[in-house]
RNA sequence: UCGGGAAUCGUCCAAUGGUAGGACAGCGGAUUUUGGUUCCGUCAAUCUAGGUUCGAUUCCUAGUUCCCGAGCCA
């Protein structure tokens, strides 16, 4: 978040801190943002992107003036929204490292002065009761070819329109029997300007307000005004909302708020990644009809399912930052979220040994009941000058696990891993060759006889001959076995449901495997939600929901790179 | 084709009349006790056609393609 303090918002600068520095540079007494999700869902990566340009936003410009972003919940529709909600978006902010300060608010405080407003509306001439069915509304209103035409009520009095929509609050009359509307011009080419609607009835309890109201607001005309009552300065929203623009500032203009010192709308195109869906609707369908397990499903690109997946929120604002604000139309690829990912993790991760799918190796040489502790470093000496974080112990036995993967009983071209008569390196332990296999009766191997050097005891050989091959292994006495969960990605089509009837035709079927893993003693103390590097296979992470105190439950947060795959493809 | 938007390497983003640059991905190499990391190199783009200009990604004209909009959702 360091960047010169947004005096001139410099090169590089995404058209919407272009604009600020305009209006800094021009004078503005302040910045005020606001993110505005609704209480309908858990949130996630395409909001992650709008609080960090609305968040980031603040923070940029703090040098140069009195900044601010609100958290401002727009709970307009109390059918859908619920207090649930409420906790895991503020909850979701904070864990992405914004701050609203003072700045927490609701569209529903606003009930009032809305409600207000609405009358002024109507007293102006500027809004009506209109009594149609939501049927005729929808005949009438028109198309993009033929303009709309008037309702019969739009005529209406003051007097008439008051009487009515007081009783529409009181409660007298069921929903869509009356809606109150904008007298605006039902043959605009916009047809936001095509009278729209203001005001519903809604005979629903609000999460906040109980049973206070029997009308709500809607967006057209709740959300600019809340800006408006917040002295939000610039109000930040994706590019489906560009043609509200002109409702947003009409209804601000028709209640005197006075240009120069009221807010503005800006539109950006919303984020989108290949592999995934970030629509609300979409995101719901997989939980409540079971495709994942739940909101925070590791699978899912929601805030709280990728936490728990184990992204920190470093990674998450990176790429935020490095997918800039644009209007284009984009499908990001996957692959820069998952840069960001293993970039972070790479970066704080400790490394330990695991194997997924254990092969047994007997090492001749070497006692029944030997058992040495050599020690490995929790992170690797990359550099000089490098810090030594600690290290820890790890049980070198005669009975071992390697990953049955390392072995290839006929080597392919370029393998440099195990297989008979080829001598491989095992992490910190030493140098072990292999010669024989066993196998079941079903031709399997399921053992490796093989000795090590003593002379290259830590993993270096005394007279410095050269191993391409370096493996991880775990003691098959001392491991610890323990299921451990892969995640792969949800859908296996870059954009699920295109060119089909529904997006769930591709959903991956393999997005979630179980295997039983060998694990080295040191990861037993792994705490809930820590990710560690399983040396040689990628980030996992101690689950918070599924670990026990002594017994993590790891699942992987996303593999290493595997250039030795691209090889064996050929 | 009614209104509103957008078009730059495969992907994302810069360049605001003066050498089209960065990141991701790809490819090649060096280093490496992780086929990881790191480092170096390399491939690769201005939607089209006209025009203005010494010079156009940028300005003008015409076209093309894509996205959004007809909830009492946000």
């Amino acid at each position: 978040m360091e960047q010169s303090a947004g005096q001139s918002a410099g090169q590089g600068a995404n058209f919407i801190e272009e604009i600020i520095s305009a209006h800094v540079a021009a004078g503005r007494p302040r910045v005020v943002t606001r993110f505005p999700p609704e209480p309908n869902g858990y949130l996630h990566l395409g909001h992650a992107k709008s609080i960090c340009l609305n968040f980031g936003l603040a923070l940029k410009f703090s040098g140069a003036v009195p900044t601010q972003c609100n958290l401002r919940l727009d709970d307009t529709n109390p059918a859908a929204e619920e207090d649930e909600f409420v906790q895991s978006i503020k909850e979701d902010v904070r864990w992405l490292g914004f701050d609203w300060g003072e700045g927490l608010y609701f569209a529903s405080d606003y009930f009032e002065q809305l409600f207000e407003f609405a009358v002024r509306l109507i007293r102006d001439g500027k809004a009506y009761v209109d009594s149609q069915t939501p049927e005729q509304m929808k005949a009438t209103r028109g198309d993009f070819h033929t303009p709309g035409v008037n309702s019969p009520f739009r005529d209406r009095s003051v007097e008439e329109n008051l009487d009515l929509f007081g009783r529409m609050q009181a409660g007298e009359f069921e929903h869509g029997a009356h809606v109150l509307r904008a007298k605006i011009d039902m043959a605009s080419p916009n047809i936001n300007f095509r009278d729209p609607p203001i005001y519903r009835i809604l005979h629903a309890d609000h999460h906040r307000t109980g049973s206070k109201w029997r009308v709500y607001p809607m967006y057209d005309f709740a959300h600019g005004l809340s800006d408006a009552i917040e002295g939000v300065t610039h109000s930040i929203c994706t590019l489906e909302f560009e043609d509200h623009r002109p409702l947003y500032d009409w209804f601000l203009e028709a209640l005197g708020f006075e240009e120069g010192a009221r807010p503005h709308q800006y539109e950006f195109s919303r984020l989108n990644i290949t592999y995934t869906v970030l629509s609300k609707r979409r995101l719901q369908r997989l939980v409540y009809e079971g495709h994942v397990e739940s909101w925070d499903d590791p699978r899912m690109p929601t805030i709280a399912g990728m936490r728990r997946r184990g992204y920190p929120p470093a990674a998450l604002r990176h790429f935020c930052e490095r997918a800039g604000v644009t209007k284009n139309n984009t499908l990001m690829d996957v692959g820069h979220l998952e840069h960001a990912l293993r970039e972070t993790l790479n970066a704080t991760c400790r490394r330990a040994m695991a194997v997924l799918r254990p092969l047994k190796v007997v090492v001749e040489n070497l006692p029944e009941g030997h058992v040495e502790w050599l020690e490995a470093p929790f992170y690797p000496a990359e550099e000089e000058g490098a810090l030594d974080l600690g290290a820890r112990r790890v049980p070198f036995t005669r009975e071992l696990y390697i990953e049955r993967e390392d072995f290839m009983e006929v080597p392919a071209k370029k393998w440099f891993r195990l297989s008979v008569g080829a001598e491989v390196r095992l992490r910190y332990a030493c140098l072990l060759t292999c010669h024989a296999v066993v196998k079941d009766e079903g031709g399997e191997v399921v053992e490796l006889r093989c000795t090590w050097d003593p002379a290259s005891k830590g993993g270096t050989p005394a007279d410095g001959r050269k191993v391409k091959g370096t493996l991880h292994w775990v003691s098959a006495t001392h491991g610890a076995r323990a299921d451990v969960l892969l995640y792969d990605r949800l859908f296996s089509a870059p954009s699920p449901g295109e060119g089909k009837g529904d997006f769930l035709e591709d959903l991956n079927p393999s997005s979630l495997e179980a295997v039983s893993a060998v694990l080295e003693p040191a990861l037993l103390d792994v705490p809930p939600g820590e990710v560690v590097q399983f040396e040689r296979l990628g980030y996992f992470c101690a689950d918070v929901k599924r670990s026990a105190p002594g017994a993590p439950s790891f699942h992987r947060t996303i593999g290493l790179k595997d250039s030795w795959a691209k090889v064996a493809q050929g």
